[in-house]
DNA sequence: TGCAATAGGTACTTTAAAGTGCCTGTCTCC
DNA sequence: GGAGACAGGCACTTTAAAGTACCTATTGCA
């Protein structure tokens, strides 16, 4: 029995951390395989990537697709319910960009290109 | 120089662990005073709220009003810049409530009362 | 024949986030 | 005169998140 003193942190349980917002944000793009995320994301772990895949996953956000062939082929997409997050995603991802642009003198925050 | 290979990356280094979406949750309601803020989040440490304002302060986003008088009096508030975050945290507060109420029953997921 | 690509699993270690405990100072209230 | 409210600081420890390294299996290709 998980409680919660505010509703916002039930969200974080399930959005929090390093990487399931940023492997969400290429999920809201369409689905893809797990090696395209993998190339999305260089610096991620083949173990993160596949531990927050499966905590999303567990919660109900996105889906895991396996397709019976070799070399193995595993698709992952948003659910229904994981596109319910579009609208924090979407602006969080604008916020982002609007951060670095007003950073981009003083603190010198980058985007990298590639 | 941080560098981001996703614009979100930036908007995860600010608003991002475990109390700064709970402490602006708060502060989007108006004006609040250290204790109050305190109140508000029984689990919170003395030590982790501090250090999460000053974080907050230094990336622009709340801003700190100290009254010269004793006992000590200090208000923390939204900046604009702050408030250019309200669409996240509003719907971030909304999904948060939804995915409470969604598992409810299976996973019993519970808002504290008082 | 041996390497790359594919999608992982598992045990272990590191590092960063969070928490504990104890300290400051002044004023009011009992 | 001691206790509590107020807003912290600082050193230290704990715990959880993240990272490293090495393992599985199959196929095609050079």
């Amino acid at each position: 029995m998980k409680k919660y003193n505010i509703p916002v942190e039930a969200a974080l349980e399930v959005i929090g951390g390093k990487w399931k917002v940023v492997i969400l944000c290429h999920l809201i793009k369409g689905t893809k395989r797990t090696s395209e995320l993998k190339r999305s994301m260089p610096t991620i772990t083949q173990k993160m990537l596949t531990q927050q895949l499966r905590e999303l996953e567990a919660d109900g956000v996105i889906e895991r697709k396996i397709y019976q062939q070799i070399p193995p082929k595993v698709e992952y997409s948003l659910t229904d319910y994981g596109w319910s997050l579009k609208e924090i995603l979407d602006s969080l991802c604008a916020w982002g960009e609007k951060h670095i642009e007003r950073n981009y003198e003083d603190k010198s925050l980058v985007l990298m290109e590639g």
